[in-house]
DNA sequence: GCCAACGTTGGC
DNA sequence: GCCAACGTTGGC
C-alpha cells in the first residue's frame, strides 16, 4: 500500500464536506498538472491512504485521513464548457485529465500543521515543506507516513 | 528549442 | 492583499 498527500481547499472542499457526502466519497476533479495527474492515473491504487491537507486557509495542515476509493478515470469536468475547469483541449475520445475517487477515512484527532512540520527535521525531506513546492498531490513515504501519526499522537 | 510573459498557487 | 515560486504558453 501507498501513502500520498492531497491538498485541498477548504473552502472549497473540505475533510468535513467528504465525511457529509452520502456515501462518504467524492470524485478529484479539477486536477490541471500533469505530475499530479499522472500520480493519479498511474500510480494510485485502490485503498491507499492519503492525507487530506487543508490550503490556503488560517491554519494550512493535515486535517483528516482518505483512502482512494477508485481506478483512475477520465475527469469529466474538463468535457462540459460550463465548467470551472473545462478544458476544450480534453474530450472523451482523448482525455487529457484523470482523477480518482477519494474515501472518508476519519478526521485527525487534531490538526498536523504545516508549521509543526516545517519544524520536524525528520521531515526536511517531505515535499510538502519544501520551499516553493506547489504539487497538490504528492507521495508519501511509509517512514514520513509513521512520523506524521505519531505526530497526532503528541499535543500540538 | 529557447525564453519572456503570464497565470496560478499558497503561505504569510 | 502581497508576492515568491513555479508551470505553461506562445512567439520567434
Amino acid at each position: 500500500m501507498a501513502y500520498w498527500l492531497m491538498k485541498s481547499e477548504p473552502e472549497e472542499f473540505s475533510i468535513d464536506d467528504l465525511e457529509a457526502r452520502p456515501e462518504q466519497r467524492e470524485p478529484w476533479d479539477g486536477v490541471r498538472n500533469y505530475q499530479a495527474r499522472n500520480f493519479m492515473r498511474d500510480q494510485m491504487k485502490l485503498k491507499d491512504r492519503i492525507l487530506f491537507y487543508h490550503s490556503n486557509c488560517e491554519v494550512p495542515g493535515i486535517y483528516g485521513i482518505a483512502e482512494v476509493a477508485s481506478a483512475a478515470y477520465p475527469d469529466f469536468t474538463a468535457f462540459d464548457p460550463k465548467d470551472k475547469h473545462f478544458d476544450p483541449k480534453s474530450d472523451p475520445e482523448n482525455p487529457r485529465w484523470f482523477l480518482v475517487d477519494v474515501g472518508f477515512v476519519r478526521k485527525t484527532k487534531r490538526p498536523i500543521t504545516l508549521a509543526e512540520l516545517k519544524a520536524d527535521p525528520k521531515l526536511a525531506a517531505f515535499p510538502l515543506v519544501r520551499r516553493g513546492n506547489r504539487l497538490s498531490i504528492m507521495p508519501v513515504t511509509a517512514e514520513q507516513w509513521k512520523m506524521i501519526m505519531a505526530r497526532e499522537k503528541r499535543s500540538a
